[in-house]
DNA sequence: ATAACATAACACCAGAAGACGGTAAGACAG
DNA sequence: CTGTCTTACCGTCTTCTGGTGTTATGTTAT
């Protein structure tokens, strides 16, 4: 819960206030405007619009006189992944995983931070073809010169900024990619899990279509786990952890049959 | 082919001078980066730029020393579709399309710039689920509270920005919504046209998956017609024309069995 | 080898969009 | 009905991105 590696920075100033609200209403589980007014010195009017932008998200439920959270597990799948960062990190395993990509291989994405740090190598990677449910990633693609870009439509979160749900599962199913790339919200010795069962749907899928499988994870999500057993590591092909990651954590993994492999910086 | 009503306004000035640049390029056949140079008064990087940009769309080809022309089809349903316009128009077009849809219902939304006009008044009609191919209408919808985004995945097309193929036709087939509004490059007495096969596919795919289907046709695209027949107007329960439509070509419509209304501004 | 052409890297500027607060009008609970 | 909370609207300020040119470096034909 505590983030060790604390980075508010790489944030625009709304964004982190945002998230530093929607911790502060988890840790006190319900509080009013006044609250927040005081506690983050602004006006009534900006909390009110980062408390709807937090609702629009399903962080936070609004009702008259204040603000309550919502589950736990909306909560981690949603601010971790703005709060989270380790964008150090992140950028060294996408490093790492970008030599696993040869041009003219095709690529299939989830919707993770870790992916979208590997997006923008793909640029000198060329020609490409990606698919993924991750609407900033599918923006960005777009941009890009020489990439077939395969969106995987479906059901909008506004959590997550992606697709999924029933129609994304029958798109990627239609798909059969040579690599995988793909992050989970925690991972333990033997199993990756995540909390939300929808998004566990199109994981699944995304396991059984391709043929190369690489979970990217940066040291915050081991020791933890979530709700949904996800898959056995040893159904990945590759896990690759960050270099901050202590040794002790790496080897279970190891001895329980998974390939790790550690990105340098 | 020479647009009657010249409106180089409501575009963004690079946006302008690359669709002039193309335009010019097609007229020409094959220019050197040294002569847009001088035709535009900008300089040679801008105009590098500009041209890297079309030939991302498609509309042209660059080597050593110059760019040429792609087949017209491309440039008009690309360009075309930018030049085009007619903003105040569609904005009444729109308008009125809108008076069609309830809160709760279901909305299906093709490529068009149309549609795209159509996206702005949804906020006010919530809730409300739409289903589009159109990545800058999904991008927009995405922002919206109480809107259900059901994205169309596929084969992303730089020239439309929007999602094709047959996963495409595949995800549409699989839903049924109550309204489809779209759009086609042409419109005959009879028939709905377009230049391409594979917007064709998508197209027809929209239109056996909703249940009332709306066609949405500014004047410009009155007395013309293109490769592909799409569909007979009488396919569409609706077929809505802007104020600017002269009568006359709107009675052969009507004579033939097409059910036509006149947007006012 | 050289001249023409293309790309990359940097820096600047302007216009647009976002963020924010204030006031006033509207909704809700007691 | 009244006080509190919320929303809507407007004006201001700032921030940021997009568009641009300049210079420097790379590339390709002749």
């Amino acid at each position: 819960m505590t983030s060790d590696v604390d980075d508010t920075a790489e944030l625009s100033r709304p964004a982190r206030r945002q998230a530093e609200i929607a911790a502060y209403v988890v840790k006190n589980g319900s509080v009013s405007a006044n609250d927040l007014v005081e506690a983050f010195g602004v006006s009534v009017m900006t909390v009110h619009r980062d408390l709807d932008e937090l609702e629009r998200q399903g962080v936070v439920r609004k009702y008259r006189g204040g603000v309550s959270a919502q589950p736990t597990s909306v909560f981690e799948s949603n601010v971790a992944y703005r709060l989270n960062t380790a964008h150090a990190e992140k950028a060294a395993i996408a490093r790492h995983a970008r030599a696993m990509i040869e041009p003219g291989m095709s690529v299939m994405l989830d919707d993770s931070t870790s992916a979208l740090s590997l997006v923008d190598l793909f640029e000198d990677i060329t020609p490409l073809t990606v698919a993924t449910n991750f609407l900033p990633a599918i923006t960005r693609l777009a941009q890009l010169r020489d990439i077939t870009l395969l969106a995987l439509g479906g059901i909008y979160s506004a959590t997550h900024d992606s697709f999924g749900g029933m129609p994304c599962a029958e798109a990627v199913e239609a798909l059969h990619t040579d690599l995988l790339f793909c992050s989970v919200s925690a991972v333990s010795p033997t199993h990756a899990f995540h909390q939300e069962e929808e998004i566990v749907l199109v994981k699944r899928a995304m396991l059984r279509s391709a043929k190369t499988k690489v979970l990217l994870v940066d040291h915050a999500k081991l020791q933890r786990t979530a709700l949904h057993r996800l898959a056995p590591l040893t159904d990945f092909d590759v896990v690759i952890v960050d270099e901050k990651t202590p040794d002790d954590l790496i080897r279970p993994l190891r001895e329980h049959g998974a390939t790790v492999e550690v990105a340098k910086l």
